[in-house]
DNA sequence: ATGAAAGCGCTAACAT
DNA sequence: ATGTTAGCGCTTTCAT
């Protein structure tokens, strides 16, 4: 069965298919019969305009391009629910494509994209492309009136909408709350010191600690490597041996969990003897025992926020031509590694 | 700056636009000389075919829409992931939407994308849609000629490839592990008893039993739901309590999470008193004090393979014709919620 | 070896 | 109120 054309339905009824047309799209030039009969027909057939036709007229896609580290990232994850379901708000389809945080796969998907495929492109960046700090693909495809929005991973040199959580701020609010419970040595865990976020989260902890007027102790702040994760618990141990140390903020839950383990394991009670909190996305946070107090941050609205900015840049809504960078705020989550 | 066409290339160099389309396109038609600096001049402006003329013109998108009713689910991304991947090798873009288990979504986006936006869909068939039994937006499209692969969440009764996990296999081979460590009273947590694959499942273990000797006690067989995730342990506990169990086997981690703790908090020790075995895309799993050994999916190789499937399809691969279903196996992983 | 022209499905300016 | 035509960017058949 073949796919039914406005020049189908003009042969149909023996009109032009500029009638057919005007019709589908409720032109006042029509007269009321035939818009009725044409439309009708069209309902009861099914027809759907085809879409690169459309497109190549209009010389818009109603569609957007995600470029996203990795999915198996619950935040990403968290972040794409958000952007699909703005997107089909407004009527744009969503291109995803995963960069496995490789440099060259985000240059390769912006290269196959940018041959009118799309309007516009939220991304965040490759782990790869933050360390490479090498941001030309981008500033090219601005210049080429691509709009591009960043979102959680962004490049500050690049002139362009940006969404970020305020990492540092939800680093400052755990060592307030970690302090307000009476803890005294609190140390920090990151396994993303390479990352502006992870540099941020750390920087929130120092000032944290200065506002509560707690001494910075260097031994304290641990940096460990991701690609190590199976052996966390054999890398932190030195450091819960040599010093004293009465709660953790980490950057991730799989240290975290990590650090409870090892305290549990000398007979510690969390959060009785030692606190815990995690950056986080949840979902680890909720199954360990106890559950983890987390900054915890709203993946799915910073989807939503980062999509609404693309799309009205494409359509060039009211105050469209600023560059604006929005923050979405951390949020504290209770539960059971803390004490009230 | 406007995008290069191919008319601007002909003005440049004062030929025609079919002559610029041969040389870009390396025919033989074309001198070696005109070819050499068209393609040249192509390359250093970055000369990009349109998308959408293209697709007009071939009839092909080169774009798969995929359907998933959860990307929050982590197995569901681990698809998504091989899709990606599979899909970018053969040079397809994939337009991807969640259904959010909601059939309407379903129909909607099917809708949307039945208008040559794409070549073909990759679905895995909302929970909703599954309840409701009702096919006919799916069987509609393949009747209009675009091709549709489902995978893991299948419909029996629509007519075309599939691919699925060996559910009933899966936990055959997981009654077998238990026994075959000593376990004598082995329960069965479902929280999927609504989905095929969830009864799948219970078939499976039933078989297992009986495989096994072992007599089922269909007090060992229970049922919850999965929206009560937050009182797992409160709703299993009298099970445990009113009936012997030496171990479990669970459709999901939170489950097999939640009965651990209820016989750790007896007391009991997993997995010397108690061995637990869950149906898991294994994010949880690795993170659960003790480590849970699991019937693990390959979500990734379920993506690409599906997606191999639609492209065979779509580009009439030798053997396109024939209706296939591909069976992916499960693997036991062994952690540490069992005994060796 | 190169070019003219038709056409993919649609919109819209310009007749009639 | 309806129709003709050009054109979006490209490929391809058919001249030349």
């Amino acid at each position: 069965m073949k796919k039914l054309t406005i020049k189908d339905i003009a042969n149909h009824f023996s009109v032009s298919i500029s009638t057919v047309s005007k019709a589908l799209n409720d032109s006042y030039e029509i007269s009321k019969s035939t818009k009725q009969k044409i439309q009708e027909y069209a309902k009861v057939h099914n027809y759907k305009p085809n879409f690169n036709a459309l497109s190549l007229k209009k010389r818009k896609t109603k569609t957007i391009g995600v470029i996203i580290p990795n999915m198996l990232n619950y935040f990403f994850a968290q972040v794409f629910k958000g952007v699909e379901k703005e997107a089909n708000k407004n009527g744009y389809k969503v291109i995803t494509c995963i960069s496995n945080e490789s440099f060259d796969k985000e240059v390769e998907t912006i290269e196959m994209l940018s041959n009118g495929s799309i309007d516009g492109f939220l991304l965040s960046i490759a782990e790869e492309t933050e360390l490479k700090n090498n941001f030309t693909h981008l500033t090219k495809t601005i210049e080429h009136a691509l709009p591009i929005v960043m979102f959680d991973r962004v490049a500050q040199g690049v002139d362009c909408d940006k969404v970020i959580t305020n990492d540092s701020e939800g680093a400052v609010n755990a060592v307030a709350h970690l302090a307000k419970t009476g803890c005294k040595h609190i140390a920090f865990i990151s396994t993303q010191s390479h990352l502006k976020s992870g540099q941020e989260r750390e920087l929130g902890y120092i000032e944290g600690l200065k506002k509560e007027k707690m001494q910075v102790n260097p031994n304290l702040v641990i940096h460990i490597l991701e690609e190590d994760y199976k052996q966390y618990e054999r890398i932190l141990l030195p450091y819960f041996e040599e010093n004293k140390i009465d709660s953790v903020i980490t950057t991730d839950e799989s240290s975290a969990i990590a650090a409870m383990k090892i305290v549990q394991s000398k007979g510690h009670h969390v959060p009785k003897d030692f606190s815990v909190i995690s950056f986080s996305n949840g979902i680890i946070a909720r199954h360990s025992s106890p559950k983890l107090t987390t900054v915890s941050q709203h993946g799915e609205i910073m989807g939503e926020t980062a999509t609404k900015m693309l799309i009205d840049k494409i359509e060039k809504k009211q105050g469209y031509e600023e560059i604006k960078t929005k923050i979405i705020k951390t949020d504290l989550v209770f539960r059971n590694s803390t004490k009230i």
